[in-house]
DNA sequence: GTCTATAATTCGATAGAC
DNA sequence: GTCTATCGAATTATAGAC
């Protein structure tokens, strides 16, 4: 590996303050001067190493799709290989637990973290479709064990009341630490609950 | 008044110009000059008539929360007078009706304002304050009436899924006349059928 | 009220030395 | 890889004539 001693080296120094500016600022509010100025590093440096502002944007993204897609699926396969389909609760934890445990196992990071997921599926277009593709794998997967889960209902009927999760996930993800909201802070008690109050929570309206 | 025979005066052209580029692309990623090249109008007359590009902005807030505010608080009228405490189906159905029917009602500039709706509120800070005030004392009135509905259920408790509720309507708000969407277009069938549909899904996630 | 002209900054991006 | 210097364009906002 390259330069072992660097504790925390340029790209990943610029990666970690574009991510909090995102987070807070969306794509538009944040401006790649503001980024550079509290990572401490030239401003050439940014396009030497991304290129673009918008490849800035789509490194941060595919970071943190990385993390977070395979902790989904992962959760998920537990019930796929089964011939009994599982119940929604389990389905709904699989898809609400893993962003939300980030939280409280990354710390101060971890918060950033859930209002960037928050912010960048709500960004406007075309912006959100970056990130969007990133998550479109999981969130398929998630169609088609529901549609196992819930035989009656018709595909289309199963996608929108995803889509409603997913309405909730984000909201729930962006609004981290404000005060007042399902999370305010990142204690590991703090976000089980929550976890466990909106599995049921969707879950009764899957059903519904 | 003045200039009866005016059909679209200035100040008006700015603002219903200005809510479609906010709805689009957010408050940072709009500009006055984009706006003004499509309202037809001189940059300097924004400034005459509103002072700032956020006053701009709160001018347009202000124009939706006049209109979607009362007409909830009217739908919900009918239940709070009432000795015995309506059903969350009912609560439910005046917080998404009023918004929803804005769109049927009026046509593509209602897509136009679902979108505004559901971006304005998912800002980053502090411009998403700007139009939450708008909001708070609407939904300080459904956190009450709740309350008469579950009065086994804490306040807390009623919040946070109120703000669930809120998280659904934003989201579905902002993605009207999106494929795949709940909403795709705004024929006054698909917005019944979409309000039946949340309220359903809703109801009983509260009730869990 | 509407216009032109422009001030004063800030933006993303690049060239080229080291 | 990192730096300085800078380009060209875009931004909000204002001054002042009409």
């Amino acid at each position: 590996m390259k330069h072992a001693l660097t504790v925390t080296d340029t790209k990943e120094q610029i990666l970690n303050v574009a991510e909090r500016q995102f987070a807070e600022k969306g794509f538009a509010g944040t401006t790649l001067r503001g980024v550079i100025r509290e990572a401490g590093v030239n401003i050439a440096a940014v396009h030497y190493h991304f290129g673009s502002k918008e490849e800035l944007y789509v490194a941060v993204v595919r970071r943190v799709a990385k993390q977070m897609v395979p902790a989904q699926l992962q959760h998920l396969g537990k019930y796929e290989n089964l011939k009994q389909p599982p119940s929604v609760e389990n389905i709904m934890e699989a898809f609400f637990a893993p962003p939300l445990r980030m939280i409280s196992q990354m710390g101060e990071a971890g918060m950033i973290r859930a209002q960037f997921v928050g912010r960048c599926r709500g960004e406007p277009l075309p912006i959100q479709q970056l990130a969007d593709r990133e998550f479109d794998e999981s969130q398929q997967r998630f169609l088609d064990i529901l549609q196992r889960a819930f035989p009656d209902q018709t595909r289309l009927q199963l996608k929108w009341k995803l889509d409603l999760a997913i309405a909730i996930l984000i909201r729930t993800l962006n609004q981290v630490g404000q005060s007042d909201n399902l999370i305010g802070g990142n204690s590991s008690e703090e976000v089980e609950i929550a976890i466990e109050r909106l599995v049921k929570f969707v879950s009764q309206g899957m059903k519904a």
